[in-house]
DNA sequence: GTCTATATTTAGATAGAC
DNA sequence: GTCTATCTAAATATAGAC
């Protein structure tokens, strides 16, 4: 009894919070409205902007908090020194498969976020890509591979495709046949040891 | 004299059209205003009313056209029982990157659009999936590679995924230290040769 | 076909009672 | 803090003159 309390007493503020977190992220922020968010918290329309002033507001506490999210589950990861190359994309691709599959809607968001540069978050993103390209993985390939004229742009935007696509082209794949008997999710654990060992594969394999 | 004459002779109905594929592949729909689309096009805002009916009828009509630029390009190179596997990637990463070299924007508005079953569409999504996903590269994967547990999903996702990324994720490249010295057209060029190569590193190397 | 002016609809925000 | 009712602004669409 008492838990369910607990959990049933998220306040207002709280509640509207997540609602807009829910439908920003399906629809982004043009797509979004206010009443849509209100039927979502089920909360009195006047309450969002009781609470947070504005849409805008709302939006950009909620943007800020996806992102911190989004980050903080590969930053971190790039710069270990301890760790090798290897070590360090099968952390990060089990990491943000993770994230994903509980919240699948994440990298279609960012991205478009990213390419409206209109609404803040300039610093999060210049930071966060200066973060990769200086990183301690980077040096690392440069290091290992640099000889194989292999450049770690190419690698980081590869492990990043191929970790990120099947939840943009998601909705292609519902109606694919070859996944029938095989489910999403199931695809997505099998990637999690596909992607570093794919990824060894290219630069370890040929080159030109 | 002549030539100049019939490049601007474009009539009011086109050059309104023209206008909103700039605008709603830059913008998406629900971030797109008619005015915007008038002041692109130099027209009178009454007139996409006049041409159009609507703006939903506008979009429509729009998205179509890039759809079928997005399908045309890729579709009949996966079901040409004459070329090989590798000649089959060869030629779909070549025109997919040309295609998104010329237009950028097309990578996010398609996902976007997919993404978002409410408009239309749903036939050609579809459609698409179901051709590739019945392809013949699909049966020569299963062909040639079924033995290695390789499922040709994984494949697809791939190589789809590492065409469409850096379109993608582009605004956060534009910080990269290390793409400085090397502009992201060159790196396209790079990646027509790569990609394929990368693949068959993939298919050929060691499975778990 | 094109324009100006205006009608209509939608959506964000607020005032004021409770 | 919460709700109803309403204001205001923005955006789509149309009417009617030229």
């Amino acid at each position: 009894m008492g838990k369910e309390e607990i959990i049933e007493r998220q306040c207002t503020e709280s509640n509207i919070k997540e609602a807009a977190k829910t439908v920003f992220l399906k629809k982004g922020f043009a797509g979004t409205k206010t009443r849509d968010i209100a039927d979502q918290a089920g909360e009195n329309l006047a309450l969002i902007n009781y609470y947070f002033r504005s849409k805008k507001n709302l939006f950009q506490l909620v943007m800020q908090e996806i992102f911190a999210e989004f980050m903080e589950s590969s930053i971190p990861v790039f710069n270990d020194p301890k760790t090798t190359i290897r070590e360090k994309i099968e952390i990060f691709v089990d990491k943000q498969l993770d994230l994903y599959m509980h919240q699948p809607d994440i990298p279609l968001f960012v991205l478009n976020e990213i390419n409206e540069n209109s609404r803040c978050l300039d610093q999060m993103t210049q930071n966060k890509h200066e973060l990769i390209m200086q990183s301690v993985f980077h040096s690392q390939l440069e290091i290992e591979y640099g000889h194989k004229k292999i450049h770690p742009e190419h690698v980081i935007m590869n492990i990043v495709g191929m970790t990120l696509y099947p939840f943009l082209g998601r909705a292609m794949m519902n109606g694919m046949k070859g996944c029938e008997d095989m489910n999403f999710e199931t695809m997505m654990l099998e990637r999690k040891k596909l992607i570093p060992i794919w990824t060894m594969s290219m630069l370890e394999g040929p080159q030109e």
